[in-house]
DNA sequence: ATTTATTTTTAGGTTTGTCTAACTTTATTT
DNA sequence: AAATAAAGTTAGACAAACCTAAAAATAAAT
């Protein structure tokens, strides 16, 4: 079966938000899709006929298998394309969202498994997350947050949660990147702050807010 | 101004039958896009109110200069790609063009500035077509099909005009690809066949519907 | 110079994905 | 438990890109 462009897009975000959310609504799919409610029952019906949802109106809904298939074979693509942008042609890591948004919706498997052959296999995008493989398996790394992370080890920056133009502009400030190497010293309970040293650098303080955000490998 | 898809599969089109048929026609433009006349007439409506064509109804229609550039960076697009496509990742340079019909339309300046610095500024596409600069500008060199060749003289196939998959069938069973060297030893003047030699092969006879489309550089 | 044939356009309709506004259903308060 | 708020759905419209069938304009043929 084939799906367009804005099906892929819904079944991709409906994936998103299960990850995070148990229950997934209309609003909060409307959101991620940038578009109304109305739109969202219109579509929901449609994937539904399609069977890449459950759905029983005014209830939650979720991914059948087939769908889960689907959402991992576009977010496989677009964490290729992604690594592809960065590792090849140079783009910096926080440019490339957009431009993977178009080239994941490229339809060729032939493409994209020479794609991946040429990147050699990679398992992890350049925000940290993990590329799904031809069969939809996801390499998962424990990661832990700096709010989680145990102290005085060094440890290296693997993905970031939030990904918003004020978190990136912070995170330049304080020149953490992916793959940069810290180490949290000290976590004040009072107001769940970290103090993290980063080679070279003075300490910082990094709120609990920010803290969270930012996930790490030991 | 920004152009959808359809829109600009369609300036494409007309730019590359003005090349070949000095008036173009809603026909011939609705076989190319693969559509009906009925739908051409609808969008050389809109290309003329988007200024990108001269149409009055009834009367044969041309691009603008806007128009023209707009066509040159599609082909642009396209042609990086397949170039893309061949040299990095691999595929045959008879499997590309559907592939690139898509990339083609993957709407990033950035993106093609870099793909272009990536590929080293390649100047022609797989099948032996100019990519036009970032400011439109086409290199041309000057071909000469099998039928127009100086005899005796060893040159090299630069492009196939006519890819359709018969005559790519043909041109694998006689051994000849985009760079294979050749010479054309004879051409006879009763029926306009040519008698070819590749190194190590026996000599060939194209008829003369293959010779004119069979191009070489000398 | 008519008639005939071909090409192009119009008129009206379909599908996909969107919208607003009104209406239901479910959830939350008091 | 009734009233209110929030969330979700229907109804009706719209734009883009396509279609068929009929009409109009141009080109070709007698």
């Amino acid at each position: 079966m084939k799906f367009s462009v804005s099906e892929e897009n819904y079944i991709k975000s409906i994936f998103h938000l299960q990850a995070v959310h148990e229950a997934v609504s209309s609003t909060m799919l409307a959101q991620a899709v940038n578009t109304k409610a109305a739109s969202v029952t219109d579509m929901l019906k449609k994937l539904h006929t399609k069977k890449v949802i459950n759905y029983k109106p005014y209830k939650n809904f979720t991914l059948t298998e087939p769908g889960n298939k689907i959402a991992l074979e576009v977010i496989r693509k677009h964490r290729l394309w992604e690594y592809f942008l960065v590792n090849k042609l140079g783009f910096k890591w926080d440019e490339v969202h957009i431009i993977a948004e178009e080239l994941e919706h490229i339809n060729s498997a032939a493409l994209i498994q020479r794609l991946d052959e040429y990147l050699e296999h990679p398992c992890f995008d350049p925000h940290g997350d993990p590329i799904p493989d031809k069969h939809g398996k996801i390499k998962t790394l424990k990661q832990n947050s700096l709010t989680a992370l145990p102290l005085k080890i060094t440890a290296t920056v693997s993905s970031i949660k939030d990904q918003s133009r004020h978190m990136l502009e912070l995170l330049k400030h304080y020149n953490i990147s992916i793959g940069t190497k810290l180490r949290v010293n000290k976590r004040f309970d009072f107001d769940g702050s970290v103090e993290i040293k980063i080679e070279k650098l003075p300490v910082a303080i990094l709120s609990e807010q920010v803290a969270k955000n930012i996930f790490c490998i030991v």
